[in-house]
DNA sequence: ATGAAAGCGCTAACAG
DNA sequence: CTGTTAGCGCTTTCAT
C-alpha cells in the first residue's frame, strides 16, 4: 500500500493524495473527501521514512539524558515525549553515562538520523562535544550550561532561589552546622547546586568548614556514603542539604543503620522533590524543581526554533524556579528545643499540618 | 553531504561506498580503505531514512509502556534502548494509559514508521487492538498475555514462584490473617499477580475473605487507601502483600501515619524489587522480577525473530522467574512473639543481616 | 486546483 | 570485485 495505489483508486494524482494528507487547503473538497475514504478503506498509512526524505524534514527531535534511572528522569522523558506525539515529532532516546565515547556515539545516531533538534539533559563535560551538533546546523537546547552559540541555547534553572530558601530554613531553626553533600563533580547542574549552596550561606554569615562539604555522586548509595562520613566527624552537623532527593534517601537511609532519628536527631532536605519524595518516612522537606517545566521548556523551546526559525524563548524567559516545600525531614536544632512551643516550631506544624500528601505547597 | 560526494571524493561508485559503510567483506581493501578515509575527512553520516527506504529495513523497534512513573520502568526502558544502539536499531518509544485511544494512536505511529517488530509491556487490554499489527505482518512480543497468533509471542512470567515464596515466609511467621493490595483490575500482569497470590493461599489452606482483598491501582496513593480501608477493619490483617512495590510504599507510609509499626504491627510484602526497594525504612521484603530479564527477553526476542526469521525462543525459553527478597519489612506475627529467641526468628536475623543493602540475595 | 515528473539519499539487482 | 541503474514512497516544483 502506497501513494500510488490510493492515487489509482482514488482516481486522482500522487500529488493530490500527497496534498490531502498534508492537509494543504487549497485541494477540492469533492476530491479530498475521496481520498479520505480510500485511505480510510484500505487502512493507508503513509511511510514516515519516505515523507523524510522527500520533505527534507525528518521531525525528530533527539533527547540526551543521564542517570536514567533517577526517578527525575522519567518524568522528563515522558513529558518530552508526549509533547513530540502531541506535535508529530518522533523522539530520539539516548541514555548516556560520563563516558564521552558514548556522547559521541549518541551524537553520530542522532545526526545519522538527522534530527532537527537536540535537548541535551546531562553531563555537558566538553563543550567541543556539543559543538559536532553546531556544525550539522542541528539547533541545540542545554540545561545549566555556560556554552554560547548561534546554534546553542541554554536552559537557566535557578537555583539559588530554592537553596536560600533551604539555607535560611535550617538557619532558622538553629542549625549552624549545616553540612552538604555534593553530586557528580563532572555534572554541571551538581556543580550549580554546590555553589548556590555556599553562595547561600555565606550570605547569611554561616561558614562550611571542608569537613562538611562532601562529595557525593546523586545515588542513593552515594548519600549513604556521605552520611557514614558524616557520622564520623567528630563534630557532627545537626543538618544536611543534599545535592538531590536520591542522595537524601541514602542519607536518612544510613542514619536510620546508625540509630540516629530523622529529624530529631538530623535535618535532611533534598532537592528535586521527586514524586517519592512525599511518601519516604518522614516525609522529605526538599527544594522542587519542575521536571515536567524542563521538559517543556525544552521541547517547546526546539519547537519554536524549528518551526518558527526564531530563537526561543527570550534568554529571562527560559529560567525554571526552583522553591522549598516543607515536610518533615527537618525539625529544630537540639539547643533550640528546651521551649518547645517557640513561634517557630508552632507556626511549621501549621504549615505541614497543611500538606501532609496532597499537592506540595510552596514555601512562600 | 551525500553518498555521491564521497564516491566522487573517493574516484569509487556510489555502490562501492555503500558496501564499504555496511562492511559486505568483498570489497577490495585498497577501495574500502581509500572510501574510509574520506568519509572521516569529509564527516560523513549516512542518512538512516534514506537507507531505510532503500533497502526497505528500518531498523526500528516499538516498545508501547504505561506506567511510566513507575521506577519499575525506566530500567525497562533503558535496557532496550541501549540494547537497541547495540545492534543499531532505534526504539520508538510510546507511554500509553489505560485508554485504548492512545494505543491506536501509538500503533499508528509505530506503523508509520515501518517498525520491524513491537514489544507491548502494558495494558493489554482488547486483543483487537493487536490484531491492527498483526495485519501488517509486524511481530508482536506481549507480557502476559494469552493473545495467540503467528505474528504474537507472549513473554510470561512465573509469578507463583515468587508469590508462593511471599506467601509462605508470612504463613512461617505465624500469620493467618493476609491481605492483599492489588493492581488495576484491566491490567493483565496485576490480574495474574492476585490470582497467584490466591492459589498460594489455598495451597497451604488458607483462606482469604473478600474484605482482605482490596484493590489498588499500582500507585503509592492507592497503596495508602488501601491501607486506610483495611485499618478500618474489626478484623485487622497482620501481614499484606502489595502487587507491587509502589503500592508497598503507599500502605507503609499510610500504616506510619497511624502510628502502626513496620513490621511490628504490620508485615508488609512488595513485588517487583525496584532498586528503591533496600533504601525503605524499613527495606522492602519483596518478590524480584527482573526488570533487565525482561527487557533483555522481549528486545533479543524480537531481534532473533527479525533477524533470523525464525521465531524466537521457544515457548518455555522466555519465562521470567520470581523470586522473594527477605529484607526487613516483615516480621513474626504477635502471638508468635512470646518466645522470642525462636529458630524462626533466629535464622532470619542472620539471613538479613548478610543482605542489608548489598546485593539482594535471593530466598533459597 | 490538479497532474506530470524530477528529485530526496541510499540499496540492490544486474551486467560486466 | 566494481559500476550502472532502477527503484524505495513521498514531496514539490512547474506547467497546465
Amino acid at each position: 500500500m502506497n501513494i500510488k495505489e490510493i492515487a489509482k483508486l482514488a482516481k486522482v494524482s500522487t500529488a493530490t493524495v500527497s496534498r490531502t494528507l498534508n492537509r494543504v487547503p487549497t485541494v477540492d473538497p469533492i476530491l479530498a473527501r475521496r481520498v479520505w475514504r480510500v485511505v480510510r478503506q484500505v487502512g493507508y498509512y503513509p511511510n514516515t521514512q519516505a515523507r523524510a526524505l522527500g520533505s527534507g524534514r525528518s521531525r525528530v527531535f533527539g533527547l540526551i539524558i543521564s542517570e536514567i534511572s533517577n526517578p527525575f528522569f522519567p518524568q522528563i522523558v515522558e513529558t518530552f515525549v508526549c509533547l513530540g506525539m502531541k506535535h508529530n515529532y518522533e523522539i530520539l532516546l539516548t541514555p548516556v553515562s560520563e563516558d564521552s565515547r558514548e556522547f559521541e556515539a549518541a551524537a553520530r545516531r542522532m545526526i545519522e538520523r538527522r534530527v532537527e533538534g537536540v535537548a541535551i539533559l546531562t553531563f555537558a563535560k566538553s563543550d567541543s562535544l556539543i559543538q559536532v551538533f553546531g556544525n550539522r546546523k542541528v539547533p541545540v537546547l542545554v540545561i545549566d550550561s555556560a556554552v554560547r552559540g548561534p546554534l546553542v541555547k541554554t536552559i537557566r534553572v535557578d537555583y539559588h532561589h530554592g537553596m536560600r530558601q533551604a539555607v535560611q530554613h535550617l538557619a532558622a531553626l538553629g542549625h549552624v552546622h549545616i553540612s552538604f553533600v555534593s553530586g557528580p563533580a563532572n555534572l554541571q547542574s551538581a556543580a550549580a547546586r554546590k555553589v548556590a549552596f555556599q553562595e547561600c550561606m555565606k550570605e547569611i554569615g554561616l561558614n562550611t568548614p571542608s569537613e562538611l562539604l562532601v562529595q557525593g555522586n546523586h545515588t542513593m548509595e552515594g548519600g549513604m556514603r556521605a552520611m557514614t562520613d558524616l557520622a564520623g566527624l567528630r563534630n557532627r552537623p545537626s543538618a544536611v542539604i543534599c545535592s538531590n532527593d536520591l542522595t537524601a534517601i541514602g542519607v536518612i537511609r544510613e542514619a536510620f543503620e546508625l540509630a540516629l532519628d530523622v529529624p530529631r536527631d538530623l535535618s535532611v532536605v533534598g532537592f528535586d522533590d521527586i514524586r517519592l519524595a512525599q511518601f519516604l518516612i518522614p516525609p522529605l522537606t526538599t527544594v522542587q524543581m519542575s521536571q515536567t517545566a524542563i521538559a517543556e521548556t525544552a521541547f517547546r523551546g526546539l519547537l519554536e526554533w524549528v518551526e518558527c526559525e526564531r530563537s526561543p524563548f527570550s534568554p529571562e524567559a527560559g529560567v525554571i524556579k526552583t522553591n522549598l516545600v516543607l515536610r518533615r525531614s527537618t525539625a529544630l536544632a537540639a539547643h533550640r528545643r528546651m521551649n518547645t512551643t517557640s513561634p517557630t516550631e508552632q507556626e511549621l506544624a501549621t504549615e505541614r499540618g497543611r500538606e501532609r500528601t496532597e499537592t506540595p505547597s510552596a514555601f512562600a
